[in-house]
DNA sequence: TTGAAGTACTTTGAAACACAAAGTTACTTT
DNA sequence: AAAGTAACTTTGTGTTTCAAAGTACTTCAA
């Protein structure tokens, strides 16, 4: 029998992507700055982790101008809900072993 | 507001450790044989997660021969359990963004 | 008795990853 | 003119991770 850790996504390995992509789960347009403060993240750092969830095309950019500042905001794709989910859905079963005595449980031997 | 990602332990951010530990909070003793078969690992690979947990005294170890065998068996510490009920916690708080409205829900902006 | 397989590692080396710090572009505000 | 805001990119360094190979000892089957 196999635990199967491999269903998890590498690309929600990172603390930082979880952070952002969990955010963008429950808030359909979240600004760069929103990210920066809540996360407490330098500007280089959240900005090459979006990169990657764009990359992936989990996340999309939009880029207006709010008065007269430049502001960026960024929103989950369907593709990146659907990802995410999955990777918590494995996150999930592999953390309900600590739960209850599910199917995963181990058998037993004597000294 | 603070989203505080940094409440996650780097312990377990790897997902062979995050496996081995979710298996001990089930099971008293867990063989090596068995953690490899179930996490379909390689010995090498296993080996140096293990030590990880050890030097961390997450883990504690017992040898003993089983008939004629070797045996290696691992168990939970009582720190480990609590480092690691404290990783899900911090996990969980972060993860339940996705599921309701809660005190993290972030303010909208409008286009 | 030879040799394959089991058990549990350690070592090595290379690739991938992550981060801080500094630099950049293009504004706006004072 | 100088400082500030927003959103990056680049660079360099340190850390992590893994596959692959090597080690050491034992059992088991032919």
């Amino acid at each position: 029998m196999k635990v199967l850790i491999e269903g998890l996504s590498d690309t929600f390995d990172n603390r930082v992507r979880l952070g952002v992509m969990s955010m963008l789960m429950v808030n359909d347009w979240v600004e760069f700055t929103t990210f920066k403060t809540m996360l407490d993240l330098t500007d280089g750092r959240l900005a090459s982790h979006l990169k990657v969830l764009e990359g992936e095309a989990y996340i999309e950019v939009q880029k207006q101008f709010i008065g007269r500042k430049p502001n960026t905001s960024y929103r989950a794709t369907a593709l990146g809900r659907k990802a995410f989910n999955d990777h918590l859905d494995a996150l999930e079963k592999l953390l309900n072993l600590r739960n209850q005595n599910g199917p995963a449980a181990v058998e037993k031997k004597e000294d």
